[in-house]
DNA sequence: TTGTAAGCGTTATCAC
DNA sequence: GTGATAACGCTTACAA
């Protein structure tokens, strides 16, 4: 790969190489003379330092990594965009894992990152994951959390303001005149739970009462065609229970984009009788028919944050005795036609 | 992050490092007896190599890296899952890179990436790419491509039979009874010109004549709202101009999922009216209204063999006297509501 | 069969 | 201000 060591740099320069090195690195003890002979050679002669060697006796690898359930999710993938972008700003090398929503998988990836030296790790925790072995790592690594935070673990943790998001959507879809409101939910993870929070709260805020029935809880486990088939039951026989205009708010884009299929299957008019809202980061969304209402969560930015507070705790002198601040960003929505009044 | 050393495993076991080392490796000189024990202990003490001082020693990295264009892109986040999992069962580690079909920006990964040390390098070269460049970068270290492979590059390939997807995808519409057929272009790339003529020469096996003006090229560069409007306005014109039962072919998965929009909002029923399928590897074609048949491109596969492909160039002798080969692989096409009869 | 020692390319400590 | 020299943890001739 590169050529020319220090070594030969120094030769060149009829220089010793601590000398050179420290010439490079901007060292007090170096004249400013000799400091520009040596970077115009060095530049000359197209020196690359040797990121290995450096990193052997530095002990940092100049890697962080990343892990998330699934890089084919349109909002994990903006996520790893964010981290890239940000990592390669800093001149950070940046290793992608996947650990498909399996603690197990997510386990061994840790541990593969940990033999390979990355100096830090950042993780999107799978659904099941396990908090005890994820404490137990940040003991020898740094971590940081982002997206999914509601783990009690001392670090840096870069989240999305859940609850507020789906109030948001909930009342996006009231002022579209909308009272009878479902809720499709997935995975039962923490952020679950706020989005439910927010959409009773919505609720609670104008003066409509809560029906439990109104969570419809989707596995997630099943294959595509069972999703589709068991949620076209759920919503058959939901619609033909109530009267009126409905809304539907989906948590995850999967679930918000199938339903807007599924409704049309049914022959059910998007939005005239059903409004539609989604947290979605899909793109998709534009070209839906109708186009898709969203609650978008800012994917990219949560990335790079959590790229750029995984490397503060790696620069720290004492990562263990930090301030660990969480950061909580804000959802948006995009209005399209299938809330449109 | 790893603790003990050789040289503390070496002390326990009262042997020296050398014996010690070479146990671990399985080295013929050392005896049964001796490398049991050593393996003992050092699973026993938890022995880690530190593969920065190995990678000092040996020059290889065991770091790989991926270009594409964009990891949000359906096809592409497919790729890197195969070239993730290759990497991860070959204990290699992966980093990603993405170049937004910015030729600049691509040339800059693969200066950091060189800089860093990696040991080889996938690209799926962005629409622009600078060919030159290339073939200087693969003097200096092993390159494998990716998808779009109409590069004069001697290395190994690893890509998609276009022609024959699109022929098959061409015979389906006209099997459905479509015998006026639009083809929706996007970036002038090489694989583009394959998929036009997979499209003509299956007109021609059937007997109808090529107009070029069913060939619609749109501007990539272009953003989504200028796209749709664009597109809205090049449909609404084909549609007037021709009546009977038309088809459609997109040859990428925005431009296809787009399309499948803009004929909704123009009131034309699909497949009635219009028989629509694309180049998609999006999950969404499922949910889509209506489901959007699609020809898919075996994206895992090609992330995984590039990844064999790279590691076989790597782990070769003389990496300039290869035979190198060209994997094509084929499309398969999901037929879905979009095409129905 | 095992051990000694050199060296991979840096950085850092200490003389000069 | 500059230069020897010793690490960092490993592999590998070569010596014993």
């Amino acid at each position: 790969m590169s050529r020319i060591t220090l070594k030969e740099l120094a030769f060149e320069l009829g220089l010793s190489i601590s000398t050179v090195s420290k010439a490079l690195n901007d060292n007090f003890e170096i004249s400013e003379i000799t400091k520009n002979r040596v970077k115009e050679a060095a530049s000359l002669l197209n020196y690359k330092p040797n990121l290995v060697a450096k990193s052997l006796k530095t002990g940092y690898n100049n890697t962080i990594a990343i892990i998330v359930p699934y890089f084919g999710n349109p909002f994990q993938s903006q996520v790893l965009e964010g981290a890239h972008q940000a990592a390669y700003e800093r001149n950070y090398k940046l290793v992608f894992m996947q650990s498909r929503e399996n603690a197990k998988l997510e386990q061994e990836s840790l541990k593969t990152l940990n033999q390979q030296n990355v100096d830090g790790v950042i993780i999107t925790p799978s659904a099941n994951s396990n908090l005890k072995y994820l404490k137990q790592f940040h003991q020898i690594c740094p971590l940081v959390l982002v997206d999914r935070i509601d783990f009690d673990l001392p670090t840096f943790k870069i989240g999305v303001n859940s609850e507020k998001g789906s109030y948001d959507a909930t009342q996006h879809l009231i002022n579209s005149g909308r009272r009878n409101i479902l809720v499709l939910c997935g995975m039962n993870i923490g952020i679950n739970q706020k989005r439910i929070s927010g959409y009773n709260k919505a609720l609670m805020a104008n003066f409509i009462p809560f029906n439990k029935e109104n969570i419809i809880q989707v596995d997630y486990g099943q294959s595509r065609e069972d999703l589709i088939k068991n949620l076209t039951q759920i919503l058959k026989n939901k619609l033909n229970q109530n009267s009126g205009p409905m809304g539907i708010l989906g948590t995850t884009d999967t679930l918000t984009v199938s339903c807007l299929g599924i409704l049309s299957n049914l022959g059910i008019r998007v939005p005239e009788q059903v409004s539609v809202i989604g947290f979605a980061n899909t793109e998709a969304a534009e070209s839906l028919n109708p186009s898709l209402s969203t609650i978008i969560q800012p994917a990219f930015e949560i990335g790079q944050k959590g790229v750029e507070k995984l490397i503060q705790l790696i620069e720290s002198k004492d990562r263990f005795k930090m301030d660990f601040d969480t950061t909580i960003l804000d959802t948006f929505i995009v209005a399209r036609n299938s809330t449109k009044v």
